[in-house]
RNA sequence: GCCACCUUAGCUCAGCUGGUUAGAGCACCUGUUUUGUAAACAGGGGGUCGUCGGUUCGAAUCCGACAGGUGGCUCCA
């Protein structure tokens, strides 16, 4: 098994090799820029003029790297002094590989961004200059490359050629746009399989398709892209998501506060947005020519709440919470379904606090967020999100400010988690560093989920203190925090995560009653068991439909609800069922938070009413 | 915003290289049926083929622009 893994980085990376050579070969003009191992797999960008590759060329690819593999080419490495590569790279017409090489031989490193270079074979031993350089060679094709590599072409296991899309040279989008290919790989075609089947699973749990299916939300050209409209059931969703958040933040009062969804550009001047984000700021003009902007946060809001009164030091934490839209610019080609959109509900919450109190009070929120992700089943990776120094520019404050807010949530987070977790540089908030909670779902996939973000700046640009033992002004600091993220995203996760099979307490509609026919005394019954189940708190569907039963079964199986029941004359006539289906309903009611196999044991009889399958 | 691809009825899709009145299933409406745990039967309505423009005797089909979507890149308070 470890060995499958210690091969699979050269293997993929000869791959991206072997793709290079077969696109070369098609397209002898091709112009290759860099080709690292990723997750699962390989790419390589590659410049190549007005040649447009699309997914249909990818046969000709493929079926070309199956010819280089089948010829078995041994792939070998040379060693040579940088100005014979750059030499070498400005003969072949190589401008990218021969723009690198000039970067290693000045600086030593091709400081890609967001590329562990070592990953690209391209990082030098010290972090000084670099004189000699390797290169590797399988038939005719050569590249610059630091290895490793499996011994032959013949070596490189299952592989598949998956997309390509537009992609910037060093990742800069001032820089031109390359093609890149991404293909996977894994050791043998089992795997693979497995993997492409992974694939078609998440599609299948889709949450835009799941969500047209299941009746939750939906987007109107009218409206406009990145504003989803929310349906009843959807609506329902964000209630019950909400609701939850709210509950375990009552265990350390919050108080809700409102903030209108327009303001003043004065505002967002005074606490540093207006100069980072005007761009994704939707601006308004009132009718006399002063400018308003939409929303796009509510800490400024907040902060002039807790501003408009006086705060003796014995009030402090003081917990505001408000879930509430947002509404932020995103650039079109970052919109998609409900993981990146235009409005934005966050479950926010703001806590301004002495800085003695910072400890605790990020432990409070790490309980809740705890409680929340345990329930959903996700476990939890943390990331301690800390700034850059190379770019100051990026960041309000002074440096030393910095250092002691890194350094605060740095030492919490060791002393309740030793080392489980990483340091992300240059991933805080402008305003102060945060710990991000990383949640995985049921497929494996990771999502940046909720955060607690300490914030000296803010409290700075709006004067926020309060008033001290001594009798004096004490700068305060604010924490931002917010559980679920945004309803939106968290859904968008949810709904892929569960696969549209949701506990009882999330589900739109909990218990769906269905008359046999319609006969006076079954739709009355049916009719007062909607209502009880109301009146316990569920939410509780009626089916009347002049349909036959096993078609109204397969509508509440497919639109997922957790909980049917049937009632016919016999539930009339004989009155033994109905008591134990209410007896049911007492114990969803009770334990919402059951899935239906746990719900199934807690009610401890054979369940007459049906309930729906976990799989389909 | 950038690159590539996609857009036919409410939904899922068919429609060969341009050739008359554009099809299917589900959904919807009407009627019949009154059903016991995953689709009763019959009939009906519904599309200026995303929009605008061009090429052509003729465009769902070819070309262009725009809009929307998808996959990436860039960005993410």
């Amino acid at each position: 098994m470890n060995t499958d893994q210690d091969n699979l980085r050269p293997m993929r990376h000869s791959l991206a090799h072997i793709m290079a050579a077969a696109v070369g070969k098609l397209w002898p003009e091709a112009k290759f820029g860099v080709g690292p191992v990723v997750e699962n797999g390989f790419y390589y960008d590659i410049d190549l003029g007005d040649k447009k590759i699309s997914d249909t060329d990818f046969g000709a690819i493929e079926k070309e790297m199956q010819q280089i593999i089948a010829a078995n080419q041994p792939f070998e490495k040379t060693e040579l002094p940088i100005d014979e590569g750059i030499a070498w790279a400005k003969n072949s017409k190589q401008p990218y590989k021969e723009e690198l090489l000039n970067d290693l031989k000045r600086a030593g490193t091709t400081a890609f961004k967001d590329l562990d270079t070592a990953e690209l074979g391209l990082e030098s031993q010290d972090d000084s200059k670099v004189s000699q350089v390797s290169f590797y060679k399988n038939g005719d094709f050569i590249d610059l490359c630091r290895g490793p590599h499996v011994g032959s072409t013949s070596e490189v296991g299952a592989f598949k050629l998956l997309r390509v899309a537009g992609a910037y040279w060093r990742g800069k989008d001032s820089n031109p746009q390359m093609q890149r290919l991404y293909g996977v790989a894994f050791a043998t075609k089992e795997e693979l399989d497995t993997y492409l089947h992974n694939l078609e699973e998440a599609k299948r749990r889709d949450h835009r398709k799941l969500g047209q299916e299941l009746g939750l939300f939906t987007f109107s050209d009218l409206v406009g892209p990145g504003l989803p409209l929310w349906l009843p059931r959807g609506t329902y969703m964000r209630q019950a998501l909400d609701e939850f958040v709210q509950e375990l933040r009552g265990q350390y009062e919050y108080e809700p506060v409102v903030v209108p969804h327009i303001t003043k550009k004065d505002l967002y001047e005074k606490s540093g947005h207006w100069a980072k984000f005007s761009e994704e700021l939707f601006k308004i003009q009132s009718r006399d020519g002063h400018e308003f902007a939409m929303k796009p946060m509510n800490c400024p809001h907040h902060a002039q709440i807790y501003a408009s009164q006086q705060h003796s030091y014995r009030e402090l934490p003081i917990r505001y919470r408000e879930t509430t839209m947002v509404y932020r610019d995103e650039q079109s080609g970052e919109l998609g379904g409900l993981s990146r959109v235009r409005s934005i509900t966050q479950d926010d919450a703001h806590v301004f606090l002495r800085s003695s109190q910072i400890k605790d009070e990020a432990y409070k929120i790490w309980d809740i967020i705890e409680q929340f992700y345990t329930t959903l089943g996700m476990p939890l990776r943390l990331r301690l999100s800390v700034s850059d120094p190379s770019e100051p520019e990026k960041y309000l404050g002074s440096p030393e400010v910095w250092q002691k807010a890194e350094a605060e949530l740095e030492e919490l987070i060791k002393e309740k988690v030793n080392d489980a977790y990483e340091k992300g540089v240059g991933e805080a908030a402008f305003y102060g560093p945060k710990i991000d909670f990383m949640a995985k779902d049921a497929l494996g996939r990771e999502h940046q989920v909720a955060t607690i973000q300490l914030d000296f700046n803010q409290p700075e640009s709006f004067d926020l203190f309060c008033t001290n033992e001594q009798g004096e002004r004490e700068r305060i600091v604010m924490i931002h925090c917010a559980i679920a993220g945004s309803l939106e995203r968290s859904l968008a996760i949810l709904i892929e995560h569960y696969g549209g099979k949701f506990p009882i307490w999330l589900a739109p509609e909990q218990i769906r009653v269905i008359t046999l026919n319609q006969e006076a005394e079954v739709v009355e019954l049916a009719e007062r068991m909607v209502t009880d189940a109301k009146q316990m708190g569920l939410r509780a569907g009626l089916d009347n439909a002049s349909e036959s039963v096993g078609k109204k079964i397969r509508e509440a199986e497919m639109m997922k609800v957790p909980y049917t029941v049937v009632i016919g004359s016999k539930e009339v006539t004989n009155g033994v069922i109905t008591p134990r289906i209410r007896q049911d309903m007492a114990v969803i009611a009770a334990h919402p938070e059951l899935r239906i196999d746990e719900f199934l044991k807690t009610v401890g009889h054979e369940v007459k009413a049906r309930v729906t399958k976990t799989s389909l």
